[in-house]
DNA sequence: AACCTCCATACCTTCAAGGTATTGTGTTGG
DNA sequence: CCAACACAATACCTTGAAGGTATGGAGGTT
């Protein structure tokens, strides 16, 4: 049996005319007649009864004619969805994020991206950069968010956007009472560096910047990232250099100074990472949402950035 | 699109390799190859991409996977119960009945039919004989039960059991007192006769035993039905003469006589109608059942006669 | 009786599914 | 590093079934 079968047994049926339903389905009538004849010997059921008048339905018919219908249904939303899940409208995408990611763009971003595609389910995962270069590789996420992404010949990266870095100190830091700060000013201040793990990372770039001031920094502490750092800072444990995103967490007696006369290297940036080999459709409609975002939220700063320029600039 | 695509595609998905697949499909490889293309170029989506270690599902043909063995599932089963309808397992039987026609036979019938063909939906419809034959005609009924049926060119009888005559007298008539009757001993009693309506009926086959007896009946009353001609004999109306079966109803002052040196003619029919061009398969299995229920209940009484017997005996 | 309207049958044509042989392209093993 | 292997893709041929035209045959109507 075939679909062809059951297109032209709901026309047979619904004109109850042989003849009719033939020029409905642009074939003449004996090709048609047989279908119909062939369809029944299959089914070992006679579908219809032929009367001088034309055909009438069986009982048995009558309920084929429901059980086609269903079927054609069926068949049209399958259709229908792969073709969706195929243009990257529907479906699943397995997101890793980092620990600080959840603060700044990122969450406006797969705002952004739920609203133009609600049938593809969006499921995050929080990792560390080590971890999502891992789950790209076993293809348990499909796209990672980090910062300072090293190429690698299997995964590609895309700049998101570039965060200005900020001064995080506690209110009753001596810094505290400038409007905003270089970075000579930083040295002998003890200062907290995140994220510990695998380099090169956050804590690479504050040394070289750093570095290019003339000093090295004394290191009070290392954490894991950003959020464990800002807190420290309200603890009176140091100064901490954190990417401007940051600023979305407040905790009470730290506060935040924008840094003057910095290089034009001194930018973080945030891109995402997935498999170069990845065809997935709805990847390319999710990358094709970041950089519509990019667009607008980050003009003036970074647009025309491309990926091996945000990584030239991040070390 | 076709079944076969399907079936070729989810053979496909579940070896990941054509060449088996197409030995499980038995058919050669490139076949197997160009259809794949073929459903993928129609749908406009690539449901698998191709690796050096065979074939693998993106995400959109993991979905289409599913949606596929669905399809396949609501296939069989429609056309598996297309083909119960077609044996008459499946379906919908209406049948009329008369008025005293839940009494007796018919509810043990109807019984014994639903357990041989539980998924056949029986639905009864209270019918005089004239309105049967009405709506046999506009098919609205499938079947009728009745009596004494006249033979008509478009419709058949199939006779289902016939029953003695018995009296039913008030327990304070004369005729009470008696073990059991004649038809001579009724003469001169007031007699309630049923049912009114389409001739022949009943009161025929009554009013014919009375004149072979020698006598023409004292009508007291004409009524619809044999329940009501009963309760009449209760409230002292007269006698009345009913199929055996009525004495399923017990009503408070009535009770039954058997007759007496009966001429062999004084049993009355219960057969079933239906059109002479039904070939309903869930008639012809009702027909079935009907025979192979008259065998042993009516053994012995009535086996061997014939449709057309029955009615000659009737009047 | 002639005609009309259906469906069914006979016979031909064509197109696509299936077969065989082969190529091309990665991966693996010596 | 080359040869062998495994896989899908392509080229070309064969065949079977779907579709077309012409016609038959049955039931009903004027």
């Amino acid at each position: 049996m075939d679909l062809r079968h059951l297109r032209y047994f709901i026309a047979v049926a619904e004109e109850e005319n042989i003849g009719r339903a033939a020029a409905r389905l642009h074939i003449s009538q004996p090709p048609l007649t047989r279908q119909i004849q062939q369809l029944e010997e299959e089914l070992g059921v006679r579908l219809f009864t032929r009367t001088p008048r034309g055909m009438e339905l069986t009982q048995a018919g009558e309920l084929f004619l429901e059980e086609a219908r269903n079927i054609r249904s069926v068949v049209e939303q399958a259709t229908e969805r792969t073709q969706r899940a195929g243009q990257g409208k529907l479906g699943r995408l397995d997101i890793a994020i980092f620990g600080s990611g959840i603060l700044g763009i990122i969450p406006r971003l797969l705002l952004a991206f739920r609203n133009a595609y609600p049938e593809v389910k969006t499921v995050l995962h929080t990792m560390t950069k080590a971890e999502q270069i891992e789950a790209l590789r076993q293809r348990r996420i499909t796209l990672g968010f980090n910062r300072m992404l090293a190429p690698l010949p299997d995964l590609a990266t895309e700049l998101v956007a570039t965060e200005q870095l900020l001064l995080a100190v506690n209110e009753s830091h001596p810094l505290a009472r400038e409007e905003s700060v270089s970075f000579p000013m930083l040295a002998e201040h003890p200062m907290v560096l995140f994220p510990t793990g695998a380099r090169p990372n956050f804590i690479d770039k504050v040394m070289r910047l750093c570095e290019e001031a003339g000093f090295v920094p004394q290191v009070s502490q290392e954490v894991g990232d950003a959020v464990t750092g800002v807190a420290l800072v309200a603890g009176g444990f140091g100064i901490c250099l954190v990417p401007e995103s940051v600023t979305a967490l407040t905790l009470p007696g730290v506060v935040f100074r924008p840094l003057h006369d910095t290089p034009p290297n001194c930018r973080i940036d945030l891109s995402c990472l997935y498999r170069t080999d990845d065809q997935s459709p709805i990847l390319s409609e999710f990358l094709e949402t970041v950089r519509a975002f990019r667009g607008p939220h980050v003009a003036g700063h970074s647009s025309g950035i491309r990926t091996e320029t945000a990584w030239d600039a991040g070390i």
